[in-house]
DNA sequence: CGATTTTGACCAGCGC
DNA sequence: GCGCTGGTCAAAATCG
């Protein structure tokens, strides 16, 4: 189901409880007309039954009035109502508008993407080779540091790199156009029919994988997917993803195996890690780290790419986390362009998603570690952080992260910063006034960033708020949506709708790039819900999710698979789809997510929970 | 009994 | 070269 039309039916259904809680208050109120006549005594009652007295005729005018007031009150109710139902009609209607728009410059964009890469790229390359080489977002140094290992010519090496990252993606956008048909095409990853988050890291640490015998690598794929390792074979890519959880993992629906432990430095919390069981082979391996800040702040980093198909449950979290590969590959990409800014930030604001890229560069350790992505500790990986948790908690580092992120567009001209992307799912509840990056995609786009509009990855959509994990997801995203596009009384309109539109269609014309993540995002909005709908073997622990989702969203819960794998992990239950799904493809689903993100029955004890003794 | 977790030991990279 | 740290291994313990 799209996403304006389960919005309309929130939002009827919204109205409906609004009407009938007039009505609720209507007949209490006559209710209380008829209590309200005094308890009489038994000489009193026989007077009144004996005929009307006048003060009795007097409470019952009082009571007409007052149910006069009440009708009048219940008018303008469903005044309210009808405006709300005229703000929403105009909203679904500029919102498809805008999805007609973005389909139709995705396929557009899948059928020249092949010629397109290649020259593109080339041309890319060459300005960034010319002028860019040292002002990369954080790769570029990694190609330069190379010292082309495989005694490739530096430019060829790069061009391959570029036409990799934009190769992948283009196969994120493609796989979005038609991820809303098909369970499996969605699937974000060209290579292996299904890819979970750890797919990302794949996209660029590609082949590499985490195989300790740290081999050189070795047949690839057609589609190269590891520009990364090709450029150094020491750094990996990561996915970090940031959310706030509960349980001692998070729920990603992949099988994991814990295979060590260890306190890292400066977290108290010990770091788990854990590798992918579905295929005994899988090089992928995810760390698990509580914030020590904020222990209901869960990293999970995902390095690695599956060499084996992936539960369809686990997909969710893929797409976005693809979202956030295909940022930093085209973020990179673009940068290399050199069309903007010499900043070594690459920021996207995707539907309110904010990247944050490290490539793990020292001084981007350093300005890690004052928050909790510092679990991206690893100097030698390029690290992508998922941040999933509200930044209205102060408490979070998310807040924080973006402040710096913020603080950190404005170094220019310098590589210091390294290469680093937020996605950003945070809540608008924060005030957006603080912070602009994440809260308020459209500040951010039209006063905090400067916009090229050639080729800037500081690009906003639609701001579509992903919400506070675990807790009103759908509301968040609703009131955000809402509220970003105002037309909704809630809150005073920033940007009138059309124009946010023509901002972003401007945006995603401008940077191809941009599209494939967006796409890539968008997928695991739209496309999981298809998937999900069409997979109930795959999702077999979504059934606590469903409870759990089924508490929440009640009138939402659709059927589920039942439970066949424990559920100890909390999942991110915004990036996964719904069952209730039933128009794949059509538009974007904001439903309650029935995807559990199984949780591995790894998942031992909690990080935070039990302390590491050793080392 | 197999799968998973725990945990001490080991190894490699990095900085000093 | 040494120490620190992150990451992994593998045997033992635990779980279902």
């Amino acid at each position: 189901m799209e996403f304006g039309s389960e919005r309309s039916g929130h939002e009827v259904k919204d109205e409906k409880r609004s009407e009938s809680s007039v009505g609720d208050e209507e007949d209490r109120r006559e209710q209380e007309i008829v209590t309200q006549e005094p308890p009489l005594s038994t000489t009193e009652r026989s007077t009144v039954e004996a005929g009307p007295n006048a003060s009795s005729l007097t409470k019952k005018e009082e009571a007409v009035d007052e149910l006069e007031v009440a009708k009048a009150e219940m008018g303008e109710v469903m005044e309210e109502n009808q405006r709300l139902k005229t703000c929403l009609n105009r909203i679904l209607n500029d919102y498809r508008a805008l999805q007609m728009q973005f389909h139709n410059i995705v396929e557009q964009e899948t059928k020249d993407s092949s010629d397109q890469k290649v020259n593109n790229n080339n041309d890319q390359y060459q300005i960034d080779e010319s002028n860019l080489v040292s002002l990369s977002l954080g790769r570029l140094p990694t190609r330069n540091n190379n010292k082309v290992p495989n005694n490739k010519p530096l430019k060829e090496e790069a061009e391959k790199e570029d036409k990799e990252g934009l190769s992948l993606g283009l196969d994120c956008k493609f796989e979005t156009s038609k991820s809303g048909i098909s369970t499996t095409e969605y699937l974000p990853i060209h290579q292996s029919p299904n890819n979970s988050v750890e797919e990302v890291p794949k996209e660029e640490a590609a082949g590499e994988s985490w195989q300790p015998g740290k081999g050189i690598k070795t047949a690839r794929d057609a589609t190269g997917e590891d520009e990364v390792s090709q450029q150094n074979p020491a750094k990996k890519a990561r996915v970090c993803v940031r959310a706030r959880c509960d349980t001692p993992t998070m729920n990603d629906g992949c099988q994991w195996r814990k295979y060590g432990q260890k306190i890292s430095k400066g977290n108290p919390c010990p770091r788990a890690y854990y590798r992918c069981t579905v295929a005994p082979s899988c090089p992928v391996r995810k760390q698990v780290q509580r914030c020590a800040q904020d222990m209901s702040i869960l990293f999970t980093t995902y390095e690695g790419n599956h060499n084996h198909p992936l539960p369809l449950s686990a997909t969710a979290m893929a797409s976005t986390t693809s979202a956030a590969a295909s940022m930093l590959l085209s973020g990179s990409s673009t940068s290399h362009s050199g069309t903007r800014p010499s900043t070594a930030m690459t920021t996207a604001d995707l539907h309110g998603m904010n990247f944050f890229l490290s490539d793990g560069s020292k001084l981007s350790k350093q300005y890690y570690l004052s928050h909790p992505a510092a679990l991206s500790s690893s100097p030698s990986h390029p690290t992508i952080t998922l941040d999933l948790t509200s930044n209205n908690n102060p408490s979070s580092s998310s807040s924080a992260a973006l402040v710096k992120f913020t603080s950190n567009s404005n170094y220019n001209n310098t590589q210091r910063y390294p290469l680093s992307t937020s996605l950003n799912f945070s809540s608008s509840e924060s005030n957006n006034a603080t912070t602009s990056w994440s809260n308020n995609g459209f500040l951010s786009y039209n006063n905090t960033l400067p916009y090229n509009s050639n080729r800037n990855v500081t690009n906003v959509l639609s701001n579509i708020n992903l919400g506070r994990q675990q807790q009103q997801p759908m509301e968040n995203i609703y009131n955000s949506y809402m509220q970003r596009n105002n037309n909704v009384p809630i809150s005073p309109p920033q940007h009138s709708l059309p124009d946010t539109i023509a901002a972003a269609t401007k945006v995603i014309t401008a940077d191809p790039n941009f599209q494939s993540a967006l796409a890539a995002a968008l997928t695991t909005i739209i496309g999981s819900g298809s998937t999900t709908q069409g997979n109930h073997g795959g999702a077999g622990e979504n059934l606590s999710q469903k409870m759990k989702w089924g508490e929440l969203f009640p009138s939402s819960s659709s059927a589920l698979p039942s439970s066949s794998t424990k559920v100890n992990g909390c999942a991110s239950s915004f990036l996964n789809k719904s069952a209730a799904n039933t128009q794949p493809g059509t538009a974007l689903m904001f439903l309650q997510p029935p995807l559990p993100l199984s949780s591995p029955k790894s998942a031992s004890g909690s990080p935070g929970d039990h302390i590491d003794k050793r080392n």
